[in-house]
DNA sequence: TCATATGTTGAATTTTAATTCATATCATGA
DNA sequence: TCATGATATGAATTAAAATTCAACATATGA
């Protein structure tokens, strides 16, 4: 059937790996990277152990793409986000409605993302890659830059910028992770956030201080 | 030598526990429980790995005290902060206060603690003690009456005063993560949050708005 | 001093899970 | 149809820890 695509084996090996990494990613996230077995992961997939080595070189090496995958799809969005044309308190708002959207979307992935991302990487191995935690940093000083910009056209008080984004980025984690915790227990968006921490933060045009 | 004090043998058991459980912390806040041997412990503490067993009944137990114990001192000290007599803005400093100093004086507990609070339990084996969780939630739930009150008294805005203690504990514990990751980067100190978040949570007089 | 109880030891056992690899299956094209 | 290379298989191997327990040490007090 069909006739010579750019690849046909190629798709399928990635159609495969793309399965493994599905089953992987759901049981990583609910049982730990620990507590789950690569004999697991292959009944799930519905592939021997043995083919799980053909795609990943041990179960390291597959926990690590599931990783890295997820630090795709968040910082891309995040970084997006904060690209967007404006005012910096608009950046940061779609910067916020952005992460509030990837957390949503990606449920399966924070855990994993959060586990790196915050307080450190615990428990796996020797803190995983440093790329991560890299492009975390990256976000961070981005998003510092947006305050400090801010803070120059008078829009914001005078906060150490890289503070500020990391006091943000703390709010949003926090209500998140309660909101997915208990969902429903307290209703939350992403002008929440923004009030809570921002309407304030926000200078009052007739309060300036400086 | 000496006489028939209350206990003795009791005092002996109790030391050797605490030497243990000291041993045990160090390399589990360092390495993780999982990367973390019973044999390295005995080593170690310089007692035979029969011997841990004769303290704790398996390794997921001996974790688990070491988290009651973290959760003993955390705990007690934030709830005391917030029985401080003032005012609520005076009893939500205390507590910040507070947090930041047990943080400090405990970093080894630190990062077992924060596994279990910040973002559930990740990996280490089915999510914990209960226990540890329900006294996180008293915590945060006395941190709101403290909100609400300060509501009533229209000494701050009208938010949810749940989600306000979830966002003050996010906060808090972003900074002082950053802080204890990269030391000196930042300086940083209660004030810091206090003012970030509150300042202007605060409302100013003449700006109440309802 | 000796018998008993209490605490300690670490080699041996058991458990658990990662990783390997000889064998089987399948797809392709001669 | 058959030969060949590419893939997939899962029982067997290996490795790493957890846990046990019979033997040893020490203290107590009769």
């Amino acid at each position: 059937m069909k006739n010579g695509k750019p690849s046909r084996k190629e798709r399928e090996y990635l159609r495969h790996r793309q399965e493994i990494l599905k089953v992987a990613l759901k049981l990583f996230s609910e049982k730990g990277f620990h507590n789950v077995s690569m004999h697991e992961i292959a009944e799930k997939s519905e592939f021997a152990v043995g083919t799980l080595y053909k795609f990943f070189s041990n179960k390291e090496d597959l926990y690590r793409a599931l990783m890295l995958e997820a630090s795709n799809v968040f910082h891309s969005s995040l970084m997006a986000a904060l690209a967007t044309s404006g005012s910096e308190l608009e950046k940061i708002r779609a910067c916020v409605e952005a992460k509030i959207k990837v957390f949503m979307d990606n449920l399966d992935y924070v855990r994993l993302y959060m586990a790196e991302t915050q307080g450190v990487s615990f428990n796996v191995k020797t803190s995983l890659d440093p790329e991560i935690m890299d492009r975390y940093e990256k976000f961070l000083k981005q998003l510092a830059r947006v305050f400090e910009n801010g803070i120059k056209k008078r829009l914001f008080k005078k906060f150490e910028p890289y503070l500020l984004a990391v006091a943000l980025d703390g709010i949003s984690n926090a209500l998140l992770f309660h909101h997915v915790e208990y969902p429903g227990a307290h209703s939350f968006d992403a002008d929440l956030i923004i009030n809570i921490f921002f309407q304030q933060v926000y200078e009052k045009e007739d309060l300036r201080d400086e």
